[in-house]
DNA sequence: ATCGTGTTCCCGTGCGGC
DNA sequence: GGCCGCCGCACGGGAACA
């Protein structure tokens, strides 16, 4: 009897095409052919007599999300300003976002999948991979073809997901999630990709180092700047010169990377680690001047934020603030409680003493609220969170004073250092 | 005239417990 | 008591991604 061949471990990674644009073409299938850009936050798309709102009658900040591929062509992408694309394609049509119709697709289309193969790690709104090894359609192949069995799930998968939404998407099939990642870009959109191991010095090596999930704009800018411009390029450095210029970590893992090696997990569970609200303003406001308006704005971030928390049932011990500046640096702070909390009363105090260690003499553009070290809301909390626990022995319900007294929200400029 | 929102992870520093 | 090393946590910043 012959051995059995090593089941080769079989990822997919699933990215819908445009994802947003797409879910506003399927109910405004008027619309198609046409460039749409799907962006900005405070206009509204209010009853429009065949007379859509266009790209270049926006005034405003704001960035694209996602643009339709004939907007792309005309040089739009996402995270571009909304200023700047309305200079490459005024007459592209411009939609608000529609979150709560997008995460209803999303859900849409996660469960479309799950039907075929349960696996599942949320990447996001428009993003899953798919653990495939060990499905029965995979691992017990006609022929014992286990890739022939997962590209021909990987095509039914695609099937029902258009079966049940109506969108198209792409799929990237591989050895594990990095290159399942990077294929299912590949062939966009309403593509089918497999790149297998033996590929990857044809498929992956010619490709520029930023297509590797992880090399941002950062490290991609500091290889490009030592002569690394492809994967290809990465994979041929030796690890102790990454090392030197990148950090142990970080350089070893690039190196892995370039190869096409990734062993990490398909991860189907996890928990939230904080929720956080913020805001750009319209126009840029100073901590004394606009402080009314400030404080207006930093009470309802922290109502929404305890909002979100109390909707999922969670509490929190970690409140921070973030705040942008007008020269666009951004400074964060925070402050860990004694006990969890969701209540904004709580997250405002607590925010506002956060406030008063920046220096607030720079205008602000941005002002967030997060909340860290969540726990679920009935639960003990964990054997592992020692500082409530060990702390003086106050009893759970009894507030350190200085959450009793009533803070100003944005407190003046006290005592300048200079 | 640019440059949003929400989330995760990682690193360095500082500090206290042991 | 002082010092050391180790560890974990809090905090702040940065990078990355959808």
């Amino acid at each position: 009897m012959p051995a059995p061949a090593p089941l080769p471990r079989l990822v997919a990674h699933l990215d819908m095409d445009a994802f947003y644009a797409s879910v506003e073409l399927l109910r405004r299938p008027e619309l198609r052919g046409q460039m749409v850009v799907v962006g900005g936050s405070r206009h509204r798309a209010a009853e429009y007599a065949g007379d859509w709102p266009r790209l270049g009658d926006y005034t405003g900040r704001g960035v694209v999300t996602t643009a339709t591929y004939e907007a792309r062509a005309r040089g739009i992408h996402s995270g571009m300003g909304l200023m700047k694309a309305a200079a490459l394609a005024p007459q592209a049509v411009l939609l608000p976002a529609d979150f709560d119709e997008y995460r209803r697709l999303s859900r849409a289309f996660k469960a479309a999948v799950a039907e075929m193969a349960p696996d599942i790690e949320d990447r996001g709104i428009d993003e899953i991979y798919i653990e495939l090894t060990h499905l029965p359609r995979v691992r017990d192949a006609v022929g014992h073809d286990p890739l022939g069995g997962a590209r021909a799930l990987a095509q039914d998968i695609k099937n029902n997901v258009r079966r049940a939404t109506g969108l198209s998407c792409s799929i990237g099939l591989a050895p594990n999630k990095l290159l399942a990642k990077i294929c299912s870009d590949l062939d966009k959109p309403d593509g089918l990709t497999v790149v297998m191991a033996d590929d990857v010095p044809t498929r992956i090596w010619p490709l520029p180092v930023r297509r590797i999930n992880g090399i941002g704009p950062k490290a991609g800018a500091q290889l490009d700047a030592l002569g690394v411009h492809t994967i290809g390029e990465l994979a041929a450095c030796a690890p102790d010169w990454l090392v030197t210029h990148f950090g142990r970590n970080h350089g070893l893992w690039m190196h892995q990377a370039a190869q096409g090696l990734d062993d990490r997990p398909v991860v189907t569970h996890s928990e939230p680690v904080s929720m956080s609200r913020e805001t750009t303003f319209e126009r840029d406001l100073h901590a004394r001047h606009d402080k009314a308006a400030l404080g207006a704005i930093f009470t309802r971030l922290c109502e929404q934020v305890a909002g979100d928390l109390q909707r999922k049932g969670y509490v929190g011990r970690t409140i921070g603030i973030k705040l942008r500046f007008d020269d666009f640096r951004s400074v964060t702070r925070d402050l860990t409680l004694p006990a969890p909390t969701a209540q904004a009363e709580a997250i405002r105090r607590a925010g506002g003493l956060c406030l008063k260690r920046v220096d607030l003499s720079r205008r602000l553009r941005l002002l967030g609220v997060r909340v860290g070290g969540l726990s679920k809301a009935g639960a003990r909390p964990a054997p592992g969170s020692r500082s409530a626990a060990q702390g003086a022995s106050a009893t759970p319900t009894e507030e350190p004073t200085s959450m009793r007294q009533t803070l100003p929200l944005f407190p003046d400029d006290e005592a300048p250092s200079s």
